[in-house]
DNA sequence: CTGAAAGCGCTTACAG
DNA sequence: CTGAAAGCGCTTACAG
């Protein structure tokens, strides 16, 4: 008659007997090291995540401590970061998981390496960890990656390089709907005021822009794409420079909200009327296309979700889930609002 | 020829050789078994102190981990909300101090008591608390510091109850100075878009208002005095009002930049000029009154300096100093920008 | 890249 | 009550 069969206590030579390997591999492998076949090292982690094992030092903090999710931004005083962070945290809260916040802007660079930060997620029993920059290089995520940590990147300009899980928005399809929506009001004559050339998003929008155009058989005035900064600046000097052409176009399509509200404040000023005088369509739809006077139309990027779906992610990767996919990107979808109405019939 | 001598670690070893005796000894001195003489048990706990002996489990936690301030906020959704996190946030980078996120709005209101929250951070190793909200009654902040658990409040309407300690501005001093500016230009005929009549920050700054207005010998009509909400609607329906009166104001001051704002939309819809037709002071100067066309005069509130001031007494609690107060008040001052001139002179 | 062997620091079981 | 000895779980150094 078997006795009762004494749980065996989740040791790190359990855990490696299981895996088929050695204790040292076993621990090469929670400590990050690089000496191990990635083949070896996800077996083992597979292992680590079935069993749940924890050190001594995670065992302890899981008894006090709940789990949380760090969140690194770069600034918030961006709409874009306040709705992602809104996302996030409403998830979290839904999960019982604590939000740990990181600014860099306001906290300093991070002092420690992408390694020793990831040894400390681990160490205090942290979830993972939200990055929503472009502050950590490829290097850096990997670094997460090989200890273990979950982490979701959400870029505002690029998506991130490697084998990082990462959410975004359809740059592209957006940037085609509004200038669709600017076509099907009868404009022909659209600029593009943009951001950054080398920006992903920013390319995409773009691309998007020139499909809705070359769709409709319109030609593209060169001189009306002015790339420049994703800021409000851009705005008021590119509605300048487009006054400037003797063919002035009736619509703009801003490839953000800044831009788009530097370009309706210089309106303002020179007494050129929006949208009775040109229409003008912008990107992000957070709470300031809402909130100016007129509202603009806006293509939404579903931040809130976004900033959802990066935490339900590491939460996947927490429970060892496999990922169904290292991108997601999710709709976006145009709002009009008051900003945008057929050409002016003298243009 | 004494070679360097290589710092020796201190180990539970050295220790029981420091004390004199075995270092299974030490050990149970350490885990608080009964079996050691008292008088060994006091020997080892001075070696102990002396020391600074920790166990790797401490070591481990003192390198990674480090001390964190939770801070409740009801929304993100307000620039006095950001400001104040800023500020915060800069002081918690200055000190190495992690920033934990808690959010009502997102996350629900705290499901714990106030006891268990404070237990809780307690056994977390956390610092303290900062509330950036009306949501704790005087009995769950009680609750904190009958725990030990550092405390400040920041409450965007009203000075906590109780010996909390508490971070505020200087309202009455801030109406003053706003109204007496408008004085200064000439008006006299300023009218009050105020907050909710029960909430003590709104109060002051209109007594504020009614102490320059008096200093000045202006008799105040007191139709001009409309107490309303925090929010824009209270803007736009506050100028409407203002504008049946026979004898319509020259200056607007309003409680805070939201419902400036109010004033200054409708105020374009009614071809009102600002500030040829009418002055306009707002309260809280966030960028939004930095950003608004035309710029917002505003009394500036200190919120980064706030969020800063309840960090640093956090620290101070956390290091049992006296407090020299339980209420600190930062000083407000008026940022002019272009929404304020001297009145018309037809009127 | 892997793991047998040695080592480290702490804890446990138990003889005195 | 004390400590020599054995043990535990993890890590390190290094041979292959």
């Amino acid at each position: 008659m078997p006795a009762i069969e004494p749980k065996p206590k989740l040791t790190l030579a359990a855990v490696a007997r299981e895996a088929g390997v050695s204790a040292p591999t076993v621990s090469k492998v929670i400590n990050g090291r690089h000496d191990v076949a990635e083949e070896t090292r996800s077996r083992v982690m597979a292992v680590l995540a079935r069993t749940g094992y924890k050190s001594p030092l995670q065992q302890r903090r899981s008894l006090t401590g709940r789990q949380a999710v760090e969140v690194v931004l770069d600034s918030l005083n961006t709409a874009y970061a306040i709705e992602v962070l809104n996302g996030v945290l409403e998830a979290a809260g839904e999960s019982n998981i604590e939000v740990l916040l990181n600014v860099t802007s306001k906290q300093g660079a991070p002092r420690l390496s992408a390694e020793q930060r990831a040894a400390r997620i681990i160490d205090e029993g942290r979830c993972g960890m939200i990055v929503v920059t472009s502050a950590f290089n490829e290097a850096q995520l990997d670094a997460f990656r090989r200890r273990g940590v979950p982490s979701a990147v959400i870029d505002p300009f690029n998506p991130p390089p490697g084998d990082v899980v990462s959410v975004g928005a359809t740059n592209w399809a957006g940037g085609k709907e509004a200038t669709s929506h600017l076509l099907e009001l009868g404009h022909r004559r659209i600029a593009y005021l943009g951001g950054p050339d080398g920006v992903e998003c920013n390319q995409a929008r773009l691309h998007g822009y020139l499909a809705a155009m070359g769709a409709s058989g319109v030609t593209v005035d060169g001189r009306s794409i002015i790339p420049g900064s994703f800021r409000s600046e851009h705005g008021v000097e590119g509605l300048k420079s487009l006054l400037q052409l003797e063919r002035r176009p009736t619509a703009i399509f801003a490839a953000n909200d800044s831009i788009a509200l530097g370009v309706l404040a210089e309106a303002r000023r020179q007494g050129i009327r929006v949208p009775e005088d040109i229409s003008l369509v912008g990107f992000d739809g957070t709470y300031r296309a809402e909130e100016s006077v007129p509202a603009l139309t806006s293509v939404a990027q579903p931040l809130q979700e976004m900033g959802r779906a990066a935490l339900r992610s590491i939460l996947s990767q927490m429970q060892g889930e496999a990922l169904s996919s290292r991108r997601v990107e999710l709709a976006t979808h145009l709002v009009i609002r008051e900003s945008t109405a057929p050409p002016p019939v003298t243009a």
